[in-house]
DNA sequence: GTTGTAGTTTATAATGATTCTAAAAAGGTG
DNA sequence: CACCTTTTTAGAATCATTATAAACTACAAC
């Protein structure tokens, strides 16, 4: 299965638990946002099998130091993860709390011009702040 | 004094405690990014009056409201501000746990090409995320 | 000035996301 | 199968933030 690879390379072994959540972050092409109880709602309703969090919490965790998932940089109460991990920004809608990807053609290119001796860019993001 | 007016702007009765706070957060012309927590100590050492966390929190929300303050989003178990309200961006030391600011100049102009119908954009923010 | 009331401050409790813990369960190797 | 290590889990602990409610204060009306 292709979700082994996948955990192996984040130091996991694969668990039933582990290829359960794989199959809720993965299975599909379309990229999307959540939070971790949004993840642990997503696996109780579709697996009827409860994951306790703190699996939910260690699996996505690893994902994330590996780059198979992002976390979006937002003053929420919750941490934002991403499945699209390809270099892009996002609105996030004040009123609805809800994030929207903005594909990296829908912002021009960012030039940052300052260097920091000894660092190097990590990553650039954008966040775009929407209200009525 | 000038606090008093930004505090009545804000909504908020200018009283010891927060002329204080406004003390720390405007007396300089140098900005700063601070946590409340940051804050809380700094007022404990500068005015050995320990004020309140809850008054703290408050003061601080409503100055935020009214723009006397920013949020700056980023994935951290605290809530960072900014007493620079100006457009501009931030470097993030993922090591050191640090920000830095980001000069407007620094950062070619950011142009955002996607709309969503009813909504204004409200704030556009860059964070450049360094590593060693 | 005194008084009244609405707004404030404060310590403390409550909340809620996240992390820790330790015991039970499962993976993987011989 | 037997062993040892990793993993899962429920529940406890932590920590930032928010709510509460009683004591205090600003300030306007008298």
């Amino acid at each position: 299965m292709k979700y082994i690879e996948k955990l192996r390379n984040s130091g996991l072994r694969p668990t039933k638990q582990r290829l359960q959540i794989c199959e809720i972050l993965f299975e599909t092409k379309k990229t999307f946002h959540f939070t971790i109880n949004d993840l642990a709602i997503k696996i109780k309703d579709q697996t009827k099998n409860k994951i306790s969090l703190a699996t939910i919490y260690n699996t996505v965790h690893a994902f994330e130091k590996k780059g198979y998932l992002k976390q979006i940089p937002i003053n929420s109460s919750q941490t934002y993860f991403d499945t699209n991990t390809t270099e892009h920004h996002h609105f996030y809608d004040l009123k609805e709390e809800k994030l929207i990807d903005l594909e990296n053609c829908d912002v021009g290119p960012i030039n940052i011009k300052k260097k920091i001796d000894g660092k190097k860019i990590k990553s650039v993001e954008v966040l775009v702040k929407l209200g009525d």
